[in-house]
DNA sequence: CTAAAGATGTCCT
DNA sequence: GGACATCTTTAGA
């Protein structure tokens, strides 16, 4: 019971899985700190299916973890200076990852705040960016496992009384698309764009 | 080899 | 609402 999300969790439908990953908590431990915050907003990006997805056009030397086994993470650099934290989750053989756009901080407030230089617990990890420079997330954990107890890990959660999950179009993909492939916690002040 | 876009964040008006 | 920083990755010549 207090052992990391496993395996099976992740070996599922991505969609499916992007929407149960709201109200779970993501742990980061640097030494003898420990980071934690709940997830309130996800995407899911799949395949050949998907025209935004990396994995859209075959396997490349960035996307390869989105094929690989469930459960670990996709660390990826964009725009120059950002980089995006995703969990891989598919089942069968195609590929899929759930990408992490906003955590509602627990615990290590004081240090993520010195690492996003601002103070406002609202603005630590309020998009996909922020989330990783929050969590001191880089390209290094780029296929980590985080089925099991370590550096990074996730672990169970719930979404608390009242809390109800909304869907949206994904944002920041340049493409006419019209999926509802983004969940978020409705009323949440820690998701990134609460009306889109 | 070269070029263009990018699953973004910040500061400014 | 818009400019701009900044550089990796990928596709195409």
């Amino acid at each position: 019971m207090n052992s990391p999300l496993p395996r099976a969790f992740y070996s599922r439908e991505t969609i499916h899985v992007a929407r149960d990953l709201l109200g779970m908590r993501l742990v980061r431990e640097i030494g003898r700190r420990q980071l934690i915050g709940r997830i309130v907003e996800t995407e899911a990006y799949r395949g050949a299916d998907d025209p935004a997805s990396h994995a859209a056009r075959g396997m490349t030397g960035r996307n390869e973890v989105m094929f690989g086994p469930p459960g670990h993470a996709y660390v990826y650099f964009t725009y120059g200076m950002h980089f995006c934290f995703n969990i891989v989750a598919h089942k069968s053989t195609l590929p899929g990852a759930v990408l992490v756009r906003a955590i509602e901080p627990l615990e290590g407030l004081d240090y993520m705040a010195r690492r996003r230089g601002r103070t406002n617990l609202r603005y630590l990890a309020n998009g996909p960016g922020k989330v990783t420079e929050a969590f001191a997330i880089a390209r290094l954990l780029n296929g980590h496992d985080l089925t099991i107890p370590s550096q990074l890990h996730l672990m169970e959660g719930t979404l608390r009384t009242g809390e109800r999950v909304a869907r949206s179009r994904r944002i920041g993909i340049g493409s006419n698309d019209t999926r509802l492939w983004r969940f978020y916690v409705r009323s949440n002040p820690f998701v990134s764009r609460p009306h889109a």
